[in-house]
DNA sequence: GTGGTCTAGACCACC
DNA sequence: GTGGTCTAGACCACG
């Protein structure tokens, strides 16, 4: 797993870790029952305070993405979200607002911005087929 | 000149502003010269304090993508040069992949997320609609 | 609101804090929209760090207990689960267990505690009916 | 002596179990020289590491509620009257409403409720009639 | 060793 | 003034 922080983006740094995570989660780089870094080496490594990687986790697993076990560390969870479908909908409109209304600002059409939908999509399946392949879950949580 | 404003992402307001400003500008939707929303009225539409939105056009300012003229408005400086279609498409990437993850790991699948995705096309196309009407941006001042 | 810290019972005091504002919530006690009090002024008169309050209000708008505006300050919200209904299930589950096991170490027989399950429902029950009438909601948040 | 333990309550899981050995001592389900569960054994069964069993215990004994006999076992202390019945209720009221305000903070009717709490009656009843089988408590020692 | 809690105190974004 | 982020560093519970 490698992270990459960019301390001027303005958005909170445990909230790119957030994201960072279950990008790879979503993409197979990440698999269920895989362990995520612990804490410490990883908040070293970041240059960032352990706290803040903890936030991270935290939230993490308030969402559902992971799972903690104290003392021993990380997982990422089964992937099925505890969320009803209209709460799940909200919350993606938001992101896919975000996308829209950039592709209005760039003068995106729809049509063309719907291909690159579909575009990306096929891109994160295709990740997820490649991730599919080559390993093992191993190190088993609960 | 159309925003969307995502209070929880974490990402401060007043740079979404500036970001959706900049990005408008790169695409040409917003030319120089062009006035942009008056403070008062745009704050107002959405709901947030004035100082925000000073804030973001001071901050346009001081990067040189807009130009102040007190008592008569802001409005696009004019060195800039919209940019390529690759660009465009590079920036808008960024944002799809975001929604794109958050529907993967709120278990949407890729049929549901595209009808979603064409609903808010529609829903910000109609809001875009409503908003051209009362508010006319007049043309090149200084 | 009123609260009461016990530093001895080893449950750490930001979830104290959590379960009483829940049982505050429950009872009528604080209803929707109401604002909570304000983390600096409540760390100082609990006697703990503000960071200590700032987690637990985190923690019940993460649960959808509250809602928080920076700059404003912190809100019951309207009370709904955003969880599925078997996300909501495993967790009750998780408390009653705890009644119930605490019930047979006691040699409370099922009926009797049944009874007293049924006059405990009751007693909130009649709680929220004496909150009921006196006040009027006040500052709206959203 | 059944055990349920909660791992996300807060509580740490030494104290859960001292609390529940002092509540069935209490009660008198536990009677003075009846040896408790070996850590081992116990241990596995609640996978746990045997360190917060004996952890648990080393407390009890500290409080004077058990006895440990090295190589033999823990027995519960002489000096234990069994509360009365309304200190029970008390002690049983904390956690059923900690329950009922759950029921409530996550939508769930007092019906379905009251229906969950039979459910869970029953499943832990059943888990107990299990667990009486292949241990049998030995009677009084020292 | 792991993660969790708490403190103390700094700075930021927003009203 | 509000809440949010981050740091630095201490102590605890658990494996």
């Amino acid at each position: 797993m490698i992270f990459s922080l960019n301390f001027k983006s303005g958005l909170p740094v445990y909230l790119q870790v957030v994201d960072q995570v279950k990008a790879a989660a979503a993409s197979g780089a990440l698999k269920p029952g895989e362990a995520l870094p612990f804490i410490r080496p990883l908040a070293e490594e970041l240059r960032v305070n352990r706290n803040t990687i903890a936030k991270a986790y935290t939230e993490l697993e308030s969402q559902g993405v992971i799972e903690t076990i104290p003392g021993k560390g990380c997982f990422l969870a089964a992937n099925h979200s505890p969320l009803k479908k209209d709460a799940r909908r909200k919350l993606l409109i938001r992101d896919i607002d975000q996308a829209v209304v950039q592709a209005h600002h760039l003068q995106v059409p729809p049509d063309e911005f719907l291909d690159l939908v579909r575009d990306r999509l096929e891109v994160l399946a295709e990740r997820q087929r490649h991730h599919d392949q080559p390993r093992e879950p191993q190190s088993t949580p609960a």
